[in-house]
DNA sequence: TTCCCCATTAATGTATACAATCGAAAGCGA
DNA sequence: TCGCTTTCGATTGTATACATTAATGGGGAA
């Protein structure tokens, strides 16, 4: 089940050459694969796409105003690095988001949404009793998908992007210290309280249990160092 | 003294035709030359400024993702339009952003900062003593450039963005309701405080003056219609 | 008349050729 | 040997030609 849930994103042969190019130097990115620092070369990401430097350029531009590049003029991009205070200013500003993105969603959220969220928590709770590498990376995939899908449940596109930038970014370097697993069993009861509090469409108590899941991660996050692929933010 | 103030921002000869784009339709966006639910038209706005198509399209992209732009794939480029319910929603962002700003720039602000802060006081409250449409004009920008400089005292690019982000595309649209003159004077002593808590390093008397002083303008922004050219933001 | 279908066309999306620019390394001199 | 200059190469920046798509308006059938 845990499997099916995490494969329909979006129809990759829909999209344009751009669109497909941004999604792709997108994951890339937020997986690890391109790593922070690494200088990204038009011609080379092209050929590898299978495209032209025109739609693989497009990408780049977008990426960086998304803040996951960093870019020079006339050098090019690099992955963008984090520096330990950006993070934790990062975080901070999470904590203001997030709780926020559930005070409104939880007027608008719908049962089918929550639904989803009680699927994810599900999948989230297997995966950490279970704790083999790839169980960490759903784990990490899951709990992204919670976190996006309250955003997205506030209806408004402009937040939306807004929160996306402040999400992504940090989220991507996968900065966080490893949970003890006492953490992680205190994390997964925060998802299920959150999910609880936007069942009952309580915004107030849906922000403050976001609000003590941020905070939690910060005070494990404080501290820590880069992390690797293993790593994961629950 | 107030228009030397007003004029070196930047030099538009020593960036990219690119850069030149999207600093030029930046521009004309927020001051309402290009208004919300226009279509743009890579063509004519190449032909327009002197370009091709390849560095306004990419300027097109990047204020989309910035939010001041609407795209649909393979029609094009709209100016962004903003509802009441977002515009008020956006506000409410504004005053979790901004405050935090204040915070995160009081222990980093410097003396020359805080000195350009008060000569930008002094210009907005010559400008509202004046009352003349010019004088709305000078303040309105006066006024954006307090709040920007403050956001810029944060040091954090990532944070800068972010802001930018809340602040600019509601503001460009100029939707506040025309202020009474006791509102503005009591914008001009908000002003004044944030700048005093600022100059006295203090995050949190800073914090809060700036949160007072976006509520208030909620306060009058609620309930207002969409802005002529001559209404502004103080 | 009204609805649907299809050709037209005007715009966007992509590829490619060319120009401008930066960085690195070689060459020269002190 | 060190430092400066200069040249070369690789990469980015821009322009243009071409492909593709979606909106538009006219024509035909119900």
């Amino acid at each position: 089940m845990a499997q099916e849930l995490l494969k329909p994103l979006q129809n990759p042969a829909s999209h344009s050459a751009a669109e497909r190019a941004h999604g792709e130097l997108r994951q890339r990115i937020l997986d690890g694969r391109l790593a922070p620092g690494l200088r990204l070369k038009e011609a080379e990401l092209a050929a590898e796409l299978g495209l032209s430097r025109t739609p693989v350029r497009d990408a780049l531009s977008r990426l960086t105003v998304e803040g996951l590049l960093d870019f020079r003029a006339n050098v090019g991009a690099t992955v963008a690095v984090w520096s330990e205070p950006q993070i934790e200013l990062m975080f901070r500003i999470r904590a203001m988001l997030e709780p926020f993105a559930a005070e409104i969603a939880a007027p608008e959220i719908t049962d089918a949404e929550v639904h989803e969220l009680r699927q994810l928590c599900a999948v989230m709770e297997d995966a950490a009793r279970r704790e083999t590498p790839n169980d960490l990376a759903r784990l990490a995939e899951a709990n992204g998908r919670l976190h996006r899908l309250i955003i997205d449940a506030t209806r408004s596109d402009q937040f939306i992007k807004l929160a996306t930038l402040a999400l992504d970014a940090p989220l991507s370097l996968r900065i966080f210290g490893r949970y003890t697993s006492a953490e992680i069993e205190r994390s997964m009861r925060h998802h299920r309280e959150i999910v609880d509090a936007l069942s009952h469409r309580d915004p107030a108590w849906a922000a403050s249990a976001m609000r003590t899941h941020i905070l939690a991660s910060v005070g494990v996050a404080r501290g820590s160092k880069i992390a690797t692929n293993a790593d994961f933010a629950p």
